[in-house]
DNA sequence: ATGATAGAAATTGTCAACAATTTTAAATTG
DNA sequence: CAATTTAAAATTGTTGACAATTTCTATCAT
């Protein structure tokens, strides 16, 4: 199939998701910008939904936005920034969690189990955007669970951190370390999950 | 004058500043819906940058957009959520502060000298909106300078903390603590300033 | 009255065209 | 040849129009 020419059109969320993995696999390079037209075509739609995917993604800071010039990918974070910031998605992602062990039913479980096989999945075909999207997709499924109003200050901070290390990841190691937080959380096993997730997220 | 009929035309940045404050002055009850149209007319322009700064607010936080419904005034936050996000508020803004301080130039200091009389001039007029809006640009300054990547990420935090709390202010009070915190700043007392901060971001 | 249904109104989603700005390339001048 | 100016191309900013969807309202049958 010829490379990025889908038929197919896609709704802005879509797009925006498709962009946000691809940054975070770093399909871009720093400070490359970003444009609209041709994004346009790709996705077979008009430039609406492209400055609507934009500006999402500069909100939560992949994208860096100047009038009149767009945007481009940001530049790398500085070492103490993503210390800041690791120690942030920690916190939160710890109350998450926590209140997630709490409320959860068996239909959520049902959906994470699921969620953990794809990310599954993705590891072992080796295919970074799919692992950096199934990696997101799972740790954002208890957050978002826990708290609407924590998930789009969580998903700021795990994009960036992302952004900078997904390149230096082992994925065998990420498997075990998700298996032992989804295993912990089935069982209700809150220090187990906390623990599993303070040794994951570093 | 009118109420709302301006003829100047504002940009999308603007337009987004303008309903940020109007949303943490409680200008709009929560869950009531923003109309595209009716903004569009308030601010002369047509419905395009309503839309950008909707996507913008929305993943601030402030606003909620289901497909097809547009975007409606998110609801509260509960106390276990605040408690979160003030921590994090924190731990942030004390790693800015800091590095404000090592960091700033004479031309900053002179910034934060306006920001902090403008933020007087509001609570002294006790308007709400306008004390809201330079609240937050007062306390935006030194997180901007210092850095970057983190500023989105703050913004999202003291948006939503602001959202359920600045009714309750006591705008002498505040004055005493941004004095306090200003000072410190330009003193370049580290301790002093964090101590502040810590009193007044609870 | 109550509930269902169909039509009208209001609202959001998308697009293509045009205006304004920035960038690039070429021409000019010293 | 370098620096400046000018023109062209590319890109973003904004708008109004139209399509799709949702919400409201009036009508009708039970």
């Amino acid at each position: 199939m010829a490379k990025d020419s889908i038929k197919a059109d896609y709704t802005r969320e879509e797009i925006c998701d498709i962009l946000r993995s691809d940054l975070i696999a770093g399909k871009y390079s720093h400070d490359q910008p970003l444009r609209e037209i041709s994004l346009a075509k790709r996705f077979g739609v008009s430039r609406g939904p492209i400055r609507d995917a934009f500006l999402k993604l500069t909100q939560e800071g992949s994208l860096v936005y100047e009038t009149n010039r767009g945007v481009r990918v940001h530049s790398a974070i500085a070492d103490d920034e993503r210390k800041i910031m690791m120690k942030m998605r920690l916190d939160l992602e710890k109350y998450c969690i926590s209140k997630y062990i709490d409320e959860a039913e068996q239909k959520d479980h049902d959906e994470l189990e699921i969620l953990l096989e794809r990310f599954k999945c993705s590891c072992l075909r080796d295919s970074l955007p799919g692992v950096a999207e199934s990696d997101l997709s799972l740790h954002r499924h208890w957050v978002a669970r826990a708290s609407k109003n924590l998930e789009p200050i969580w998903l700021g901070l795990a994009v960036r951190i992302l952004m900078k290390y997904s390149r230096l990841e082992s994925f065998e190691e990420s498997i075990e370390e998700h298996d032992r937080i989804v295993e912990a959380i089935l069982e209700k096993n809150k220090d187990g999950a906390l623990k599993a997730l303070a040794l994951n997220v570093i």
